[in-house]
This record gives structure tokens, C-alpha cells and sequence, in this order.
DNA sequence: CCTATGTTTAACGCATCCGTTAATTAACGA
DNA sequence: TCGTTAATTAACGGATGCGTTAAACATAGG
């Protein structure tokens, strides 16, 4: 009932069976019955997978004829990532660093490219 | 009662209180009773998120007399970023590029000093 | 229109999650 | 030894998650 953004974004993320579903889609939209394909569940079951990816931002549908393709919309991962960023000092001991390195790479590349 | 060991870490993820504990935790170790202390919830729920941690590999726990502490583990987390990582290119543009480079830096880095 | 195809909704069962309060375990210390 | 403090386990209730099958809906197309 709290519902935060980052907890349903997570949630969707934490079942094997989106989590192949976003993988499938990394390669191109889809459509239901294509995603339903590799997995031993039935289509509503897919369906309802879908409803979960779609309300947590990570896809986005769309409808042609009675075919509902679903394409990939990466930004909740990002999301999710940033908050992860937080606690990377503690896995990483190179990180700050390199993350200084990439952000003079970044800003000088902004400069030369804008 | 598929269990894989990233759906087991997102959906660790997946609850704010959890969250806040681990956010706490990167501050320094605390004890059960200091980790439940900012929320508004019965000290055996905290217990249970514990635990849920504890299950997902976020984090370790030691027992000093009747306190026990708990500390960060932030390896689940690099998994759950490698995974995340693999749809990096679809949200960030300049990825490609920034990765290459930070690889270079990188071994350079190691080059001189091993 | 009628039917075939693709997808969703409805209704149900079962397991898990998250919270509670009460009881129990563990260890310290007067 | 007895009481206090820290934490966990037990037992329960309600909500949510994930699957099923059957029915309904939407659209193309003869």
C-alpha cells in the first residue's frame, strides 16, 4: 500500500519470468503471444506479466489490428540503477576515481559536442 | 518457489523499510534494535526484514553479546547492477563509448600500478 | 454476419508477504 | 539467582502474487 516508484519497479524486476520477458523485448517489440512462446504458463498468465511490467514503466504497448506489441522502455532501470549507485563506493574500490575520470570525459565531450 | 538468486536480491529490494535499513547500514553497522528506531513498525518486523536480507546476501550479521549487529554486503547488489547493466545501452547513448574508454583508463591503470 | 485469431477479464485456489501481540530464548549484571 | 534488556519465534489475520480454466472482447476478413 506504500507503493513506491522504486518498489514497484523492483518487484516487477523480481520474477524470473518478466525478467525474460524484458530480455526477449531487449531484442525488439513483440507481440503477447510471441513473448508467451518460451514459457511453459499460460497467455493470461503472460498477460498479467505485462500489466505488472506496464505499470511499473518498463514497457510501453501499443495496439495494431488485435495484435498489442510491447516495446522496451529502459528509463525505470535507470531508475532502479541510481538508486543502486548509492552504495557503489562499497563494491567498488576504483569507483570514484573512475567515476571522476568519466564525468571530466563526459563534460569535455558535452564542451566539443553540444 | 523458483527462487533464483537475483529474483531472491529484487525482491529484497522490492520494500521500502528494507531499503531504509540497508541505507542505514551504509552509514556503519547497527544493532536490531537502532535499525528499527526511524520506523513506525513492531521491533519482530524488523526481524523479519533482517532475515529477508540476511536470505537475499545484503547482509551479514554477528552476535556480541545479547546485540546483534548487522552489517552491509554489498555484493548482491553489483549482481543485481550486471544484470541491469546488459540494458545500459538502450538508456544511455554514450555508453558504448564511456564504457570503452573507462576500460582503457582502466587497464592502463592496472599497467602501472599492479 | 459469422467465424477465426489475439488478447484480456473474471473467478477461483493456493502460497507467500507483511504486520500484529504474546511467548520464548539468550546473555548481562546486581 | 533473579530481573532486565535484546532479539527471535509462534500464532494469527489480511492483502497480494501467481497460476489455472472459462468466458468475454476486439478486430480482420471471407
Amino acid at each position: 500500500m506504500a507503493e513506491d516508484r522504486l518498489s514497484v519497479i523492483f518487484a516487477a524486476l523480481a520474477d524470473p519470468t518478466r525478467r525474460g520477458i524484458l530480455a526477449r523485448l531487449a531484442e525488439g517489440d513483440a507481440t503477447v503471444s510471441e513473448l508467451a512462446e518460451p514459457f511453459a504458463i499460460s497467455l493470461p498468465a503472460i498477460s498479467r506479466h505485462l500489466k505488472v511490467l506496464e505499470h511499473a514503466g518498463l514497457i510501453t504497448r501499443s495496439r495494431s489490428a488485435q495484435w498489442r506489441s510491447s516495446s522496451l522502455n529502459p528509463e525505470p532501470l535507470r531508475e532502479a540503477t541510481a538508486w543502486m549507485e548509492r552504495y557503489r563506493q562499497f563494491w567498488d574500490a576504483n569507483f570514484d576515481r573512475l567515476d571522476a575520470h568519466l564525468r571530466r570525459i563526459q563534460a569535455q565531450t558535452e564542451r566539443n559536442e553540444p
